[in-house]
DNA sequence: ACCTGAACACCGTTCAAGT
DNA sequence: ACCTGAACACCGTTCAAGT
């Protein structure tokens, strides 16, 4: 994955892959994602913009690379024991943690994850675990694609509204709202949890024909 | 809604509110998301792209104004004499029909819901099933959210992938893939209805109290 | 192998001014 | 009320050339 040559201790002066997507995930979560532009990032690795194009192939290509980092902590979520809908809950809540953890971070994974740049962070841990469960497969890849989405959904409102909100407590002209309820006019908050419980429910009560 | 005056028969030669969204959705449909630009809605419709911003105060506004449109039709689906997890199921396969009927559509859609630029589009019609049929109306909007997310979600999937088969057809240098297979590698395609049965079936066996 | 410098073809938005 | 013209401050990407 990365074409740092092979001796030890290679004592690199240059910026390597890993450099320039430590650099992208730094201006995303303190700028947000408008902010993450090819100068910008040039600028603070001390670099052309255009030389970014060695490292990668677009900007889209590098925007995976800073997804698939986003989602890495999901590859070692552990669901021993867990039957099939308890696993989908647990891990849908952890990448809804994923995605909490940096500013902007469900826009940009829903992003990736439509145009088939990032690999389905959910798939891998549900197949296993159907396959231990003796459920079927096409089972656990509907639940892993429905618990996705959802999360991705959600987050992605959710950080919207975190910002609008931060926006408006330093930019309200007149009449701060009190300090009681933020976001006075806002319908739906937090049934997150209401709403992956669904999901769950629903594989729970689904006829589980063997793989 | 519109600022057009109220005498009958207006013979209007400016551009109305309403004139523009039907250009941005022309624009929408025929070259996609990336060129709806205001540059272009201006040339479209004869105009300098400065005057677009007499009618909307931003970009953002306008692809607001152009995601209502696209959403319209949910206003008018039927959900009489359904159950609850009925009427989300149906209403969700509609959704997908509005946003599949035009290009990017999910897409665009997406960032208005997250902005909350717009309506949820399922909320006013599951609401009236939940009070008709004596269901919390707390499950009706986490339905109405959890439907309107996974079905997004699959559809942004969905068109991406349309349009990259589209362009595969066109641009593939060699070997064209056989006319049997589109998208060779491509793992998950359509259960898109599992994925909604599946909340459907969560529904039906979640503990319904009255509101 | 890794990067510079300069250019190309664009963007959204503002604003004074026109009619 | 509706729009022009010009400007401002940006974009992503390519490509010859350097080291």
């Amino acid at each position: 994955m990365d074409e740092r040559p092979a001796n030890p201790a290679p004592r690199r002066v240059r910026r390597t892959k890993a450099d320039v997507v430590d650099a992208a995930l730094g201006i995303l979560d303190d700028q947000g994602l408008p902010d993450l532009t090819m100068r910008r990032l040039g600028d603070v690795l001390g670099v052309q913009p255009s030389a970014l194009y060695w490292h990668f192939d677009s900007k889209q290509a590098l925007l995976a690379a800073v997804s698939a980092r986003i989602l890495a902590p999901m590859a070692r979520a552990g669901t021993e024991g867990l039957s099939l809908p308890a696993a989908a809950s647990a891990l849908g809540t952890r990448l809804r943690d994923c995605l909490l953890a940096y500013r902007d971070g469900a826009e940009l994974v829903s992003s990736s994850l439509a145009l088939g740049l990032v690999d389905s962070p959910l798939h891998p841990q549900l197949a296993a675990v159907a396959r231990r469960e003796a459920v079927s497969e096409s089972l656990a890849r509907t639940a892993a694609e429905a618990v996705t989405h959802l999360v991705v959904g959600y987050v992605f409102q959710e950080q919207q509204r975190l910002q609008a909100d931060a926006l408006g407590l330093l930019a309200a002209p007149g009449a701060l709202a009190p300090e009681g309820a933020l976001s006075p006019a806002e319908p739906g908050g937090g049934d997150f949890a209401a709403a992956l419980a669904l999901i769950a429910t629903g594989l729970a009560a689904s006829p589980a024909a063997a793989a």
